[in-house]
DNA sequence: ATCCGTAAATGAATCGTTTCAAGCATAGGG
DNA sequence: CCCTATGCTTGAAACGATTCATTTACGGAT
């Protein structure tokens, strides 16, 4: 387990340097020579030492990405189109989950920094800037993923949370409804209050309409749930007639509580809307409508900014974006009458 | 941004020998000195660099896993509860995504050695066992995850797929079904054909039973849905009444397309039973049947092990477990009939 | 016969961290 | 006052791949 290019220098009887330029130069060398060297290589088993090669190269080949949650499917759809983006430049993505924790965040950041990474994609927890500030200030350039920032320092790639969270407002108003209820996580993360900011301006625009705030600790199922339940549990005339949940996750939970309660039909009684889109949406007990975003592509135009950035881009030609904002789209479905 | 623990050193006028002990065995060194070489970090923004540790430790403190698909919540949970077994020792988790692909794989297998992981996880595509068993012979112990085997060189951490697919068919025939549909996906994947085992020895136990295989090209919802068009399709007579999905992905994909079909109805016509019990399971169309597997239980076991293995498990006792069996439990929805 | 240019191969220096044998005080025991 | 034990610190060597300034070899031109 310790064959170097030392090793197999010595079997093939030609220097270290010229085993180095077989494995990355062949042209450089003489055909013949470059057979021996393979064979060598080989019989011996050799494989590269990629710390070794690290080092002397000052720089990994990898990307940092961290999530916000690998089990939400937006999440690993960006992490597919980020994978697919590196691998055509030869790169990996190093992803790390920080589940809504700064403190895991953290771990990450500094993870990723020992390993000198070529860039980090983030899509933060928390308004912590000053501490990304501090990692591009010190020469990793740093991409926000799914989050706008006015900050000309920073490369983001993002969708529009104010106005998919007006799209899923005016839907909801538009079709009838009156009392509202966005279903939301901790406000602290900023896609929560875009969105609910965008719904805001959707019910303002609608006169009579109100819109009631529930404030959730996660974007998971679980969280839903337990929302679907406490508001299954209120009185009829007091529970909102269309929900508005911050993403799939929620409304996924919701619509596994509301289904339970045997007096309430959805949408009937009340409609739903979720966010993102996520596959399994089509497939829930009743389908969701929900607000989509393409997770893919923002993933994959992420590492592209990085890589432009760098300057390693494979038709990098210097000048390039710096942001990138796309636009969500109306997804309906029969959980607000189809 | 080359800061290094020389530069440290200089500003804390000590040698570089002690940096490294305030950064290793900080109770080695005098506590004015490790005051001293702190500030001295802090001031710089010294950042270690790992690819330097890791050649001079010739080993990263990372751990390889490889799955079949990153979209699938089976594995993402796999994932979960590997990097939680894995934070514990202070070790790092490395995901990489076959998409049931062995080029995939292989790549990803390269990749690993050359990082010098600790170990390798893996979810074979294939039964291409000589290629891992190179692996281990150059000193890379390996886990099989979700992968029963015979062979003793290897460790693994499993459920048992054929009592998981007799639980199935076995459910199947006991409400009353007959003519019953085993859809999978390539047949080179163990769980697979191990499910399909299960399920005959089922339908041979009951007579009048007869059993048909749809062989898909992926354990996707997309195949899923490709199958369950088909399957709709046909004259009703010829339908299937009774189906077993060999992953709730496809279940889910299945169930979208029957629902869309009007003369169809699930369970009525057509029973469907997936496996793993994601946790969307609960809340499609028709709540899904399945099999549940202990994913996170999994991951984490296999990471034990492989730390066991190792001997660097925080209670490593030298003697352990080689391999881990789990039994699947049988989880009735609606889409059986409830 | 001499010189030049090109192609191929060489091997020492380098990256940044950790390790470890050796050095240096200082304190305590005899 | 010497000797040893103890606690800290030192600095050179090592890890393995890559780079680059040199060297070597050889065909062709003069």
């Amino acid at each position: 387990m310790a064959v170097s290019v030392r090793d197999v220098a010595a079997a093939a009887s030609v220097s270290v340097g010229t085993v180095s330029n077989v494995l990355n130069r062949p042209a450089k060398v003489a055909p013949g020579t470059v057979e021996r060297v393979m064979q060598a290589i080989e019989q011996l088993g050799f494989v590269r030492n990629d710390a070794a090669r690290q080092l002397r190269a000052g720089r990994s080949r990898s990307i940092g990405l961290i999530v916000l949650d690998v089990r939400n499917p937006f999440f690993t759809d960006i992490a597919r189109g980020a994978e697919d983006r590196a691998a055509e430049d030869g790169m990996t993505v190093l992803l790390g989950n920080s589940d809504e924790d700064p403190v895991r965040e953290g771990s990450y950041l500094d993870l990723f920094q020992e390993q000198r990474v070529n860039g980090v994609l983030i899509t933060p927890v928390t308004e912590d800037i000053p501490r990304l500030e501090r990692l591009r200030a010190g020469g990793t350039p740093v991409v926000l993923v799914d989050r706008q920032t006015d900050d000309d320092n920073f490369c983001s790639v993002a969708v529009d949370d104010v106005e998919g969270g007006h799209l899923a407002g005016a839907h909801l108003t538009a079709i009838g409804r009156r009392r509202l209820a966005f279903v939301g996580g901790p406000p602290s993360i900023r896609q929560v209050s875009d969105r609910l900011e965008g719904a805001r301006r959707a019910v303002a625009a609608a006169p009579g309409v109100a819109l009631e705030v529930l404030e959730m600790t996660a974007l998971t199922v679980l969280e839903g749930r337990r929302a679907g339940e406490a508001i299954a549990a209120r009185p009829p005339a007091e529970r909102p007639d269309g929900i508005f949940a911050a993403n799939d996750l929620l409304a996924v939970g919701l619509l596994q509580a509301l289904v339970m309660s045997s007096d309430l039909r959805v949408p009937e009684d009340i409609a739903l809307i979720g966010y993102d889109d996520i596959d399994f949406a089509a497939a829930t007990v009743v389908p969701l409508s929900s607000v989509r975003q393409p997770a893919a592509l923002i993933g994959y135009t992420a590492v592209d900014l990085l890589l432009r950035e760098l300057g390693l881009a494979k038709d990098g030609d210097g000048a390039h974006e710096r942001s990138v904002l796309f636009r969500p789209e109306l997804v309906v479905r029969e959980s607000t009458g189809g």
